[in-house]
DNA sequence: CGTGTATTAAAGTAATAATTGAAATACCTT
DNA sequence: AAGGTATTTCAATTATTACTTTAATACACG
């Protein structure tokens, strides 16, 4: 790997590595929620939820839909699915 | 994945989300490294290696054997070797 | 033993990130 | 337009992390 690569590798695994964007990203692999629905399931502020999705979104990891006041969030990248499901293969192998 | 899994595997993460040491690990990916040998490669101080390789010795990413007095250090858990294959694999084709 | 090389540990400072509450925006319904 | 819900943004505080410097340790070799 190229050290540009480096660089933009880690600051993916960085925006994956907080327990919050974690959840999330994990939540997402298999549907779409909203933003309410994320922060019933990861147990905080609104806000906070949305600041996490923003950074998540500034990485380009998810993309989101609107629907009357509802944000409609997904996973967009397939690599980003992949990885995640590599990560759970190798280090929660019961699922 | 539950709720400690996603604490365990965001910390793991987070190790390796760090420009120095996500490069430290491809390095390491397919040889065995003293410190010194590690540190011309990253372009830094040897305390500053020394201080990253500690927090993945502390993740159990890598282990190390002492000959004389240089340290070589490898990757150990073949599931870290699998997991940046794939990170290859998918966001840098072209290797 | 003393010198040079490699490594680690500790302490301080600077820089970044996370969380929260309040205010602001957007949209639907009536 | 008014009221309600969902979401975002802003600002402030707190917590965490990174880097540097310095000192200390370990070991080989002459």
């Amino acid at each position: 790997m190229h050290d540009e690569q480096i660089e933009a590798m880690s600051k993916l695994l960085k925006s994956m590595s907080h327990p919050i964007r974690l959840k999330i990203l994990c939540l997402l692999q298999d549907q779409e929620l909203s933003v309410g629905e994320i922060r019933d399931q990861v147990q905080t502020t609104n806000a906070n939820v949305s600041q996490h999705l923003n950074i998540l979104r500034g990485q380009g990891i998810i993309d989101f839909r609107k629907d009357a006041n509802f944000i409609y969030n997904k996973i967009t990248d397939t690599r980003i699915l992949e990885l995640i499901q590599k990560m759970r293969t190798l280090f929660c192998p019961e699922f």
